[in-house]
DNA sequence: TAGACGTATTGAAAAATGTCTATGGATTTA
DNA sequence: TAAATCCATAGACATTTTTCAATACGTCTA
């Protein structure tokens, strides 16, 4: 499946989605830990969890009233592996 | 030299510079040329041109008064290698 | 069941970004 | 040199995105 690679930058463009994800890659978090390494309010980083969630590059799971986040390694590969695909094609020879 | 790569998502998330991008991945290209591949006017289209340029994703060149662009593929390559190796670290093992 | 806790949603304000028109600078040509 | 061509810059406006306060929703516990 081809991703939107436009929309993939997107989702990346912003300063705390990069942080969270990079927390991410260490372990699976609560959404209060998360809060907890910003300064921000937490409806932010809710919003900001589901910019990434909507894209899958996060997956969340729900246990008791918490809700933990979890970075989903293949998906990121994946869409990484597109953008250089998009961009590094070999020059093309015309004849 | 280790990039931004939130500013890298940032270059890339727009649709007008990758396709942008991807045009000069098969030539090197004058400005009118660009910009009669879009429906976008010409400062618009040297607006973005710019932010490629700014962040090193492109070159130009003058010759008489044409201004050609090309794709700087060292960089681009580096530079989504750098986010690659961000998001693709092997997990941590604590012991 | 009432209250406390953790998170999501809503609606609005602020900030950042994209787009346009108008114009200016550089270069070529008549 | 005057006009034309090509591109960049400036400033204004519109759109999108980020952020917050307020509140709603689900879950646990006393």
């Amino acid at each position: 499946m081809t991703i939107d690679c436009v929309a993939f930058c997107k989702t990346l463009a912003d300063d705390t989605r990069q942080k969270i994800l990079e927390m991410l890659l260490d372990r699976e978090m609560g959404v209060s830990d998360i809060v907890d390494a910003f300064t921000m309010s937490q409806p932010t980083i809710s919003h900001h969890l589901n910019v990434l969630k909507q894209f899958g590059l996060v997956t969340s799971r729900k246990e008791g009233k918490q809700v933990f986040y979890a970075i989903n390694r293949d998906s990121v590969v994946e869409c990484c592996g597109q953008l250089i695909a998009k961009f590094d094609a070999e020059e093309v020879c015309e004849m």
